[in-house]
DNA sequence: CCCGTTGCTGAACGGTCGTTAGGGTTGCTC
DNA sequence: GAGCAACCCTAACGACCGTTCAGCAACGGG
């Protein structure tokens, strides 16, 4: 993508994430990238393509990099534990990225979000598969839930700087595996 | 609180978490609570007035259950159960709420974030004692995100209907529980 | 030197939406 | 039954904002 585009992609995601996307004016973004206001509609069409292509971005690098986890794993439980690397290191190097992904689905018309959540469905997917191989007594919509409520974990904490990145990730890592982990010795536990 | 008031509070609510703040115009919320439009200032301020008595209703209504959760409880480790319940219940009883709650925040200004924010922070608090009570060589800074994220993974389920309430509270609770845990062992595993 | 493309600007348009104004109905009180 | 308070309506205003338009600087190729 052309060096501008990005920019205003990089402003755009980080007004988004602090203020929201109806909050955030056209000409706000070009003013943070540079550029002033209706320059965006040479790279993008329009600010909900805008959003859209913010979304699809990330939805389609955490897709990637979750079947490169599971390709590369020796076992199940490697390739979990990847998957939660990858996550973490996405929600703590990307955060503003992150917050938007998981809070302005909604402001996409039917034909783009449908687009975004199919991606986000089969990133989801990749996890329960995995987590299945780990422990298979557990039910699909069970596992879809208990992945969904770690990634929410995961992507909880971006917006609140209580903790230096360094020693937040092991937390976060931890704290998402025995979660994880939970889900699988439901019933008899210790 | 009148009984119109209420309605167009809990209209508002549904609104906001299903379409956002900024994209749920005055005359959606009051057609939804069967008056319309302007009627709405006859009860409130404002749409941001409005959206700030959510806010500082639900902050408020988890403070006081959490301190009871903590008075009721035997021993710090019951004391942290009743908490996770409490949250599972309040994210699975009024997922509006709760999504307005995490979301919205941004869209009040200063003075009304700093309310909201405060009685936020004393509920976190509030399980931040408990988990020092029962781990007590866990930093406070270490806990205030662990128990963010714990919320955070409760808190992350209601806009995903993949499972029953039922079937999903118990698996919310053995979850972040299990993540809580995680944080007083880590270093020592298993 | 001319010309087309790329990238941008400032100004203007048009629609939307929060808010205000002014009036009307109900119902209770004195 | 006059007056007043609570509650609500429709209409209109005014600001904001996404988008479009017309033009302009730079610039590389022929």
């Amino acid at each position: 993508m052309a060096a501008r585009a990005e920019q205003i992609q990089h402003a755009a995601a980080l007004l988004f994430a602090e203020r929201g996307y109806g909050a955030t004016t056209i000409d706000d973004i070009g003013a943070a990238a540079g550029v002033s206001g209706p320059a965006i509609y040479w790279h993008f069409p329009g600010k909900q393509a805008l959003l859209a292509a913010m979304l699809t971005n990330v939805s389609e690098q955490l897709l990637a990099g979750g079947g490169k986890c599971v390709a590369a794993a020796a076992d199940a439980e490697a390739a979990l534990a990847a998957l939660v690397d990858l996550q973490v290191r996405f929600a703590l190097g990307q955060p503003d990225l992150i917050v938007v992904h998981s809070r302005e689905l909604r402001q996409l018309d039917e034909h783009q979000a449908h687009t975004v959540r199919a991606l986000q469905r089969q990133y989801v997917d990749v996890w329960v598969a995995v987590l299945r191989r780990l422990y298979p007594r557990v039910v699909r919509a069970r596992a879809t839930a208990a992945v969904q409520a770690a990634i929410g974990l995961i992507n909880s904490t971006p917006h609140t700087g209580s903790l230096q990145p360094r020693t937040l990730a092991p937390l976060l890592r931890d704290m998402s595996l025995a979660a994880l982990h939970a889900v699988g010795t439901e019933g008899n536990p210790r």
